[in-house]
RNA sequence: GGGCGCGUAGCUCAGUGGUAGAGCACUACGCUCACAUCGUAGGGGUCGCUGGUUCGAUCCCAGCCGCGCCCACCA
């Protein structure tokens, strides 16, 4: 069947893909010979679909697994998703919502069951679009961070680091997510800048009859819970009230002022109201004072029974506007200032996070951080690009304590079991934690389990080690870990790099990967962040549907330079759609024209200059994309292959074999002309045969280094390609040896001749094209004052020339004809009759813009030269290269004024 | 407050201590036997501003202006 005429992406994507993953060609260990080469998924949400973001991610860690893949190594992309503790639970509870019910209702036990049906209807769609994305993930070894091996995981290195003291239970101040009714860790904390009040109030001085002391604040109906007034122990406003209290208003509590570095002077009114039981800093505070810790709030952050009773079981936002009400009522409100301030709000429910004070597990981080932070120090895990390491190293030194439990259902229920008493057993399961109670009370004693679960980054953490089956001594584990690359989005350094390399470390003893090539965010074509609010989302799906997948992956190859955000334009995505059809053309023209495959062609024996330049530019764009996308530098080895295939194959090598592929009709002159010349009929047969050989073999390499990118287009054409072969090759694409330039020549020889031919055919279109040469003009060009190396290049070439250049004939002359417009070739002049088509003026002043560029060149030139400090220090290379240059400029001044000389004679 | 990144053609972006590039858009010509999702030729940039280092700076350094992001306990 041959191709047909046009490219369409949605044909053949889909069957593709289905052949591959049936054949099990996306399946580690094939090659188990080849040394490993693994990347773990970042997982996906269960709840997922593809967004851009994912597309990028997915795509890079493709090209690297199908080039490595191909280079023979015995390539392991390991797929899997991640529970998604709260968005998943969210989902859900949402559902049952619509059904007039809730998780209460239901009882925790059916609703985890009920999570459960919905992940196996619904969850992970983002699979199936990763599919037609192209993505070669052993789909095999799904994983589930809640199936049974990562759970099991999961609860021993929760058993093991308790055991290590490196996990422990606490009671301090949380980040209460009061819409989800959940702690959550500062991670999931957004700090935003909003407008807001800040109030001055005034606290009566007890001891002080008729004196107040002001306090400023952003929440004033935290004043419930105050316990304290801090002044700086400097401020001599202040100083007489040191040690007297106040009589809090609507609450009548007495409260002391105190002296406390936090205090700042400058801020407020200098004086500041301590609440320990609902922001961070008081806590402090009132640890260093021994003040009262009151909790006014309950788990909705609804005022709770220890405010007065007017107050109780208002909302937060409420209470303020009746505490206000009421201060205002007393005169206390001194004054309301607008400012913006940041205020905390929990990154998935959107409400405003409250500090609150519960009893919440906890992981040491900065003990785990240690040997972390080493690792990358030593080098043992290299960031590409490497200023990540800075903000992995900066967060890494502060960091705190990590909050790991959460109040959901949904999740990895932490295995700890509480006796009667709250002595805490933490073991595997709960025959374990029995056994261990009946020890511990010297008899068989119940157990109640801690209802709280894990937070979803925890088991993510495990993921480079917990997917390859660990805690079992698998066979994978052994041969797959440490995996190679992370490929990953900045975003999630925090919640995930730098947790896995904790863990990865602590666990295996080993780094989970040796590179974490961090990747940009893709961004809308104004820079803005995608998001459903702003409704600039870009649906990647939506791109694949239009323009084919291969089209979208190659536009997030070639965008991904490092260091920068990715603003996508469809636009690019439409010109490498383009790309596709180029290929797919140039692929029809190879067909067309009976370049079979030859399972023999041997590119160094190839005889014909045409065939040896592009042989070498082959091996120069194989070099160029093996050592860019080693580098991950995904744009310069997509920019190579684009260049090459487009400009160097298709523009020219299609062009300048056409010559020998599809001589001119028998019987027209041929340019050397001579009755049994060089080239008898037989020396036509073997360049005829060698050139389709070069040809299938040049396409099918344009086909192996693009597939990384674009691997449906390159399968199809390939599969074309080998089957059309009379001895078809029996591999996919996706399975071929990557070429391999150390092993292909470069003729640096038939480089030069060819770049001639197109120099040449190059000026003389130009020249046309400027003056305006029609069409049908039948031009008999000379070429004059060629060296004898020139004057065989044109011998050889003269049959090219012509047509490339839609000449009739170019021949050697010894004389520039009258009336001719003349062009400079290095050293010869090739003059175009054109006498009586062209226009004089227009030739003249063609030629004088020619000079005056010349000119122009060889005066900046000049100016280097005759710089004394220049000749003196800059390198000998750079000096010869400059001198080369301003021969060549001047060289071809001298034959553009000569040859605008004649012209002013002959008009 | 600390840290990071970015200002290059009309737009979206590469890039380099010594001739500034791509895609899209634009102009002219062209349905030449792979391709009009194309071809050929062309126009368009004092590489944010100011200094410094250097023989030479768009590139390195400093400052400034503009934009964005991350981290942080500012009531």
């Amino acid at each position: 069947m041959p191709l047909s005429k046009t490219y369409k992406p949605e044909d053949i994507e889909g069957p593709h893909y289905q052949r591959w993953e049936e054949e099990g060609a996306f399946a580690a260990g094939r090659k188990n010979t080849g040394k490993p080469y693994t990347i773990v998924i970042p997982p996906p949400n269960v709840t997922g679909s593809l967004h851009m973001g994912h597309a990028l991610n997915n795509t890079l860690q493709d090209v690297l697994i199908r080039f490595e893949r191909m280079r023979g190594r015995d390539a392991l992309w390991q797929p899997g998703m991640d529970h998604a503790g709260i968005a998943t639970q969210m989902v859900v509870e949402r559902q049952l919502d619509e059904q007039g019910t809730d998780r209460h209702k239901l009882g925790r036990s059916k609703f985890v069951d009920r999570v459960w049906e919905w992940k196996e209807e619904s969850g992970g769609t983002i699979f199936n679009q990763l599919r037609r994305l192209g993505a070669s993930a052993d789909w095999e070894r799904e994983r589930f961070t809640m199936d049974e091996g990562l759970s099991k995981a999961v609860t021993k290195v929760f058993v093991e680091l308790h055991k290590q003291g490196l996990i422990y239970k606490d009671k301090r101040l949380v980040n209460w997510d009061p819409k989800l009714l959940t702690a959550i860790s500062d991670l999931e904390v957004e700090n935003r800048d909003v407008h807001g009040n800040l109030w001055h109030i005034a606290y009566p001085v007890e001891e002080m009859p008729g004196r107040h002391i002001v306090v400023a604040t952003t929440r004033p109906e935290t004043m419930l819970g105050d316990t304290a007034v801090a002044v700086h122990p400097d401020d001599e406003r202040y100083a007489s009230m040191i040690g007297k209290h106040v009589i809090l208003p609507l609450v009548g509590r007495r409260i002391p002022i105190v002296a406390d570095d936090y205090a700042d002077p400058e801020q407020g009114s200098g004086a500041v109201k301590i609440t320990p039981g609902h922001d961070f800093n008081d806590y402090e505070v009132g640890r260093r004072h021994k003040l009262e810790v009151i909790n006014i709030l309950d788990e909705k952050a609804h005022l709770n029974d220890n405010v007065p009773e007017a107050f109780r079981g208002l909302e937060r936002f409420e209470a303020r506007k009746a505490v206000l009400a009421q201060l205002e009522e007393l005169g206390l409100i001194e004054k309301i200032d607008d400012i913006t301030h940041t205020v905390p709000y929990g990154d998935r429910s959107g409400v405003v996070i409250e500090p609150w004070l519960t009893e919440q597990w906890y992981a040491d981080a900065a003990t785990l951080a240690k040997p972390a932070i080493a690792a990358v120090e030593r080098g043992e895990i290299v960031f590409v690009p490497k200023q990540w390491e800075n903000t992995y190293f900066s967060w890494m030194r502060n960091i705190q304590p990590w909050c790991i439990s959460r109040q959901l259902w949904w999740g990895h229920q932490i295995p700890a079991w509480y006796g009667p008493d709250g002595e805490v057993f933490v073991e595997m399961d709960e025959e374990a934690a029995l056994n261990a109670a009946k020890l511990h009370y010297g008899k068989e004693t119940p157990l109640q389990r801690d209802d709280d679960v894990l937070d979803t980054w925890f088991s993510s953490a495990l993921w480079p080690f917990s997917t390859l089956g660990w805690p079992e001594k698998t066979p994978e584990l052994d041969r797959y870990y440490p995996t190679d690359t992370l490929v990953t989005g900045f975003d999630i350094i925090f919640f995930w790099v730098a947790r896995m390399i904790m863990m990865g470390l602590h666990f295996m003893g080993e780094v989970p990967f040796h590179t974490v090539y961090v990747h940009a965010l893709v961004r809308d074509e104004k820079g803005a962040k995608m998001s459903k609010s702003k409704g600039n989302i870009i649906d990647p799906l939506e791109l694949i549907d239009e323009y084919g997948a291969d089209a979208l992956r190659f536009t997030l190859s070639a965008m991904a330079a490092q260091g920068r955000d990715i603003k996508l334009a469809k636009s690019r995505v439409e010109g490498y759609r383009n790309f596709a059809t180029k290929l797919w053309n140039a692929a029809r023209f190879c067909e067309m024209n009976v370049c079979l495959l030859r399972p023999d062609f041997e590119p160094s024996s190839v005889r014909q200059p045409v065939n040896k330049w592009i042989v070498g530019e082959t091996t120069r764009a194989a070099e160029a994309v093996t050592e860019a996308i080693q580098a991950y530098r995904f744009n310069e080895a997509a920019d190579a292959c684009y260049h090459f295939a487009w400009h160097t194959f298709c523009d020219w090598y299609v062009e300048l074999i056409k010559p020998i592929l599809l001589p001119r009709d028998a019987g027209e002159v041929r340019p050397q002309g001579g009755e049994g010349a060089a080239s008898s009929a037989s020396g036509d047969e073997l360049a005829q045969e060698e050139t389709r050989a070069c040809a299938a073999w040049a396409l099918s390499q344009i086909l192996h280094l693009l597939h990384p990118f674009m691997p449906f287009v390159t399968e199809e054409l390939w599969d074309k390609l080998r089957h059309d072969s009379p001895i078809p090759d029996t591999q996919d694409l996706i399975v071929r040896d990557w070429p391999n330039a150390a092993e292909l020549p470069i003729d640096k020889a038939a480089a030069t001749e060819m770049e001639w031919v197109i120099k040449l055919v190059t000026e003389i279109r130009s020249v046309r094209a400027e003056m305006n040469v029609p069409v049908a003009a039948k031009m008999n060009a000379v070429l004059v004052g060629a060296h004898s190396e020139t004057q065989h290049r044109l011998a050889t070439h003269a049959d090219l020339v012509t047509r490339l250049a839609r000449l009739e004939s170019i021949d050697l002359a010894s004389e520039i004809p009258d009336g001719a417009v003349q062009l400079v070739i290095d050293e010869a002049t090739v003059a175009l009759p054109l006498a009586g088509v062209i226009d004089i003026a227009a030739e003249q002043a063609r030629l004088e813009k020619e000079i005056q560029k010349a000119d122009s060149e060889i005066a900046k030139i000049d100016k280097k030269l005759a710089n004394d400090s220049f000749v003196s220090k800059a390198p000998a290379h750079v000096i010869d290269e400059q001198r080369t240059r301003r021969a060549d400029h001047a060289q071809a001044k001298e034959k553009l004024a000569a040859a605008l000389e004649r012209l002013k004679e002959a008009g």
